[in-house]
DNA sequence: GCTCTATTTAAACACTGTTTAGAATACGCG
DNA sequence: CGCGTATTCTAAACAGTGTTTAAATAGAGC
């Protein structure tokens, strides 16, 4: 918010990079995704627009480095929740630690599927997506029904994904959520799909 | 691309709402959500920038048309699509008529969900959005397998959703698909789709 | 201590959406 | 027909954005 970090660094800053990139994050969770800009990021750290440009080659490595966070962050949610919540099958294990990932860092989970505003050779990104995906193919590995295992993930991460935005944005609460079968909230939700409720 | 509107129209344009509103979705179309702005539609339809925002309040309003626009064609999409493609169950027929369209006009499928671009009290954009909605629950209305009507047309829904946006950005044919089962092509989901593969 | 390289700044450019004041036109009404 | 009014549109400005350029500064290595 108020820009703490720019107190009497006398030129160099020591870890720019780092700095820059809690700022965006703090923006992003604070203001959402149009609240962070270069300068506004620049501003905070105390320093130049130019300066993180430097760095990050622009607005999109910046967003770019924050995404890659996100899914870093996503490999190892998904590995806590399954280690911790029940659920009655692995897709609905999925599908539950998806939108409860989802829904615990909204702004940043929208950032990660703007592909327009990522850099597309950005090397951490494409590792930290890279290694998502492994994780949500494994997590869905087993066919089922007939369906290859493949067919299988692609399901699920389907369900999974189209879930987590439509509660995201308040879709479903407001359009078909009711009082009625305790679906009122987006806890709700989530404690259904990890009750095999969509599986 | 070029101002072929703006000839010799004296000074008023006669129906500058629709004329905006077509150069937007060109602009939409050809170059993508960020080549749609206030400023360009305008040079596009030969008036000032002021104009556009008399009549639509802002680029917010323009969007919002856009959008309207959209929702008012995926209702009449999903209606075609159900009678002329055959599909083995009503979730399916959803699923492959949802996902067509949203491959059909991508950038306007995308626009329909940005809601950090559209204007929340927009009439217009308020009512093909409710009767998008009525029209997506009529279409996988019937209760099955042990879930009441509202969770299966949520399931449904998300479904579609999340495999139209996978698909949509390229998530799924680079990172999941293989010359395998011939699922190279977007087509050759939705075709999978059509045939029940994801129910 | 001197040089070299990485950082950072300041200023500018080309955009964007929006606001303001005012001009030009069409329309309704006498 | 003529006049006043309301609508439509223009021109200019403001504040903000990302990015580029040239220059200045500070630290590292020899």
């Amino acid at each position: 918010m108020d820009q703490a970090d720019a107190q009497e660094r006398p030129y160099r800053h020591g870890d720019l990079r780092r700095a820059i990139l809690d700022a965006a994050e703090r923006r992003l969770e604070a203001g959402g995704l149009q609240s962070v800009t270069i300068r506004a990021c620049a501003r905070d750290a105390g320093v130049s627009p130019a300066a993180p440009i430097h760095h990050f080659g622009g607005l999109k490595g910046v967003l770019s480095g924050l995404a890659a966070r996100g899914f870093e962050r996503l490999v190892a949610h998904l590995a806590a929740d399954a280690a911790s919540n029940p659920a009655q099958s692995p897709a609905s294990l999925l599908v539950g630690a998806y939108v409860a990932f989802a829904l615990s860092a909204p702004n940043l989970f929208d950032l990660m599927w703007r592909d327009d505003l990522l850099e597309p050779e950005d090397t951490a990104l494409k590792e930290a997506r890279r290694h998502a995906l492994t994780s949500l193919r494994t997590l869905s590995a087993q066919p089922a029904e007939g369906r290859t295992a493949r067919v299988q993930a692609i399901r699920t991460w389907s369900l999974a994904h189209g879930l987590a935005l439509l509660l995201r944005h308040g879709r479903i609460v407001t359009a078909l959520g009711s009082e009625e079968d305790g679906l009122r909230t987006v806890e709700d939700f989530v404690a259904l799909a990890r009750n095999a409720g969509f599986d």
